[in-house]
DNA sequence: GGCTGGCAATTCCTTATTGGAACTTTAAGG
DNA sequence: CCTTAAAGTTCCAATAAGGAATTGCCAGCC
């Protein structure tokens, strides 16, 4: 199987797997939860390329994800859709896991006082 | 940023997307959660190359989501560990929202993400 | 009217990752 | 010796991602 025949794979987690399931998409989609719905925004937040940013996004307006909406002429705001928003629980479920499990530990704040900074 | 920089962002979610986030991997985790454990069965299951099968493979048990056991000389199954079984949400999550959103007609039964021993 | 600057891409080129198939290793069976 | 089987490795071509500069459009400025 190649990954672009997921969309119709009979299995529902490789259809949507299929829309979400590429290196980036998911955190778009996060930045897009947080508010965030302009180019420039995504592009500052993450820092991936442009090139790969513009295909994600034309990605998820194509999947029925987000909504290209024009604010001015020539500037759009990408916003989630009903079916965007129905996102939310594998957000939560996401956040909750990498909280628990993927602990980092911040510069300036040790987790053991074991004498070892400086 | 880069991709790989993302274990150690200040956001749990990038931080489990970096684990979790790239292609494939949760499709291996479906697998898993539907009681697969052996290379061939992934390999033969999702049909991507065993170049990158087995890159994946590390990748979850350097991450502690699942747990390489051998049982028998030279052959192993992948099983997944408590941290693993802890993206069960996500799994039913991307389930319902694929099953919800992204219908597709064709034969075959859906397949349910809960064969693992709960 | 021409110059500057911001936004949303697009293009070009280099590097990294994937896809596909053949090959390796160790053991069982004939 | 030959074949089968599991779990990788290796090699090479194709695809995707990274990085920077460029395009097209409009607003503001002088």
């Amino acid at each position: 199987m190649k990954w672009t025949d997921l969309e119709s794979d009979p299995c529902p987690i490789a259809r949507a797997l299929s829309v979400v399931g590429d290196r980036w998409t998911l955190l778009i989609l996060r930045d897009c939860f947080l508010g965030r719905s302009r180019f420039e925004e995504f592009h500052s937040s993450l820092g991936l390329t442009r090139h790969v940013l513009t295909e994600r996004l034309n990605r998820l307006v194509e999947g029925g994800v987000l909504e290209r909406v024009e604010y001015a002429r020539r500037r759009y705001d990408y916003v989630l859709t009903p079916r965007g928003r129905d996102l939310a629980p594998v957000m939560t479920d996401l956040f909750r896991w990498g909280k628990a499990h993927k602990r980092v530990r911040r510069p300036g704040g040790p987790l053991h006082p074991s004498a070892s900074s400086g």
